[in-house]
DNA sequence: TCATCGCTTTGATCTAGATCAATGTGAATG
DNA sequence: CATTCACATTGATCTAGATCAAAGCGATGA
């Protein structure tokens, strides 16, 4: 028997891959798959928690705002993340579509029926939910004790652990290529600076040829190992 | 039959609430209740993860920190809480007692497989993960996007809804008072600021008298409308 | 009762990063 | 191919909060 699910292009990444076929059949009686434009929110800060999903395609950010419209990127999401607050009634955060994108949604108390009643599934959630608050740990320490370089320099890093393409890295080098998934703004919203203090710093770390930058999007770590220097210890 | 769980002050709060009686002499059997004195560590970066523990009494701040000596205070445990990294084999983070302690301990793997085996456990532990995930990730706004006098004001919010004393309040009125547990260097190591700041904050609270300072260790909310407008605009 | 010790507060100054203000750049559009 | 528009960069200045440096407590103990 077929379903969608089948030809699901993160099935072996999301939490569904917990699942055997005849669960997966169940499952995606309750999903149905919706397209996201770049720009449009899939939830609200503040939203009653109806739905949760999987992200399947594109990229989304989980953000917090103060009244007053400060901003503070809490995380990104990518393909086979999950997305939302099972088990709970409110959202407190919103979650933005940052590229054209789609997700596979369920409806928060079919999920949360159906994942009460499938440990295996309960149990990826939980190991994922462990290593996101790792995650968010660790930037914690990043916002609120580094100071700019070592913000910019920490999340260059990151970026290309988890965006590194490994067709583009010379043989026996340490070069590294990535293209940022969003502009300026977004990372002086992920990092806790403005947008100017990212650039400034952007700009000085091309000076020092620890990085460069053919444009806007893409970026090359040139000296790995200066830059994890920079992340830890702001020292060139 | 008795176990020594029976007795336990936290077992109706504690993650072992979701174990019937027999299940409950089971995972007595796993577990040794510890003594640990005020700053003595339970848990230290970097070190693998093996073992995990209830909070039975007193309090431990949850650390992470940087080369130099910069520490970030990323959470506080109270009696009932959980402690540790289960399912993952490295702390990412330590765990110091700030008074006289107790905990319940398991060792990692012994908890790891007791968890997998009773559904209702885990499922207990993924509901306070993810309360934690929106605790932390509410931090983070905080950390990266507000100014001294906004945290200041929303720690004291926070920390007010967690050790409010009932006794204390007076009737009708809307003063609450509450006796932090730690000094002013923790205070400032929670919310990303240096110990002079946050008694700068804290003394201008109390010339405005949004607060009282009875001693060092006390708070005594006096205008908690204030307060809050403070701790989400920053204007009194 | 008065030293001592570990905080906390207060004051003076400095600076990293914010804010304000142009200027540059490159992709999209007529 | 100019024009525009959305970002990014760069520069000049300002300021919140850090840093440096003295005092104030309020316990403890001789």
């Amino acid at each position: 028997m077929m379903t969608s699910c089948d030809q699901c292009v993160v099935k072996n990444k999301a939490i569904c891959s917990a699942l055997d076929p005849d669960e997966l059949i169940a499952i995606n009686r309750l999903s149905r798959k919706v397209s996201i434009k770049a720009g449009q929110a899939l939830i609200w800060e503040g939203d009653d928690s109806l739905i949760v999903a999987n992200v399947v395609e594109g990229a989304f950010k989980l953000t917090s705002s103060l009244e007053d419209g400060r901003e503070q990127i809490i995380g990104l999401l990518y393909p086979s993340d999950f997305v939302g607050r099972p088990f709970g009634d409110k959202n407190e955060f919103s979650v933005t579509a940052l590229a054209d994108s789609k997700v596979c949604i369920f409806s928060r108390s079919d999920f949360d029926h159906f994942v009460r009643e499938h440990p295996d599934l309960e149990h990826k959630l939980l190991q994922r939910t462990l290593a996101e608050l790792d995650r968010v740990r660790r930037s914690m320490l990043m916002l609120g004790r580094k100071t700019a370089a070592e913000r910019v320099a920490s999340f260059l890093l990151e970026m290309s652990e988890r965006l590194a393409d490994a067709s583009c890295s010379v043989v026996g080098g340490n070069v590294s290529n990535f293209a940022l998934p969003f502009g300026r703004q977004q990372v002086a919203d992920i990092l806790g600076l403005t947008i100017e203090t990212v650039s400034r710093q952007m700009t000085q770390l091309k000076k020092n040829e620890v990085i460069a930058l053919p444009d806007h999007r893409n970026v090359q770590i040139l000296d790995t190992p200066r830059l994890l220097n920079i992340a830890n210890t702001g020292s060139a």
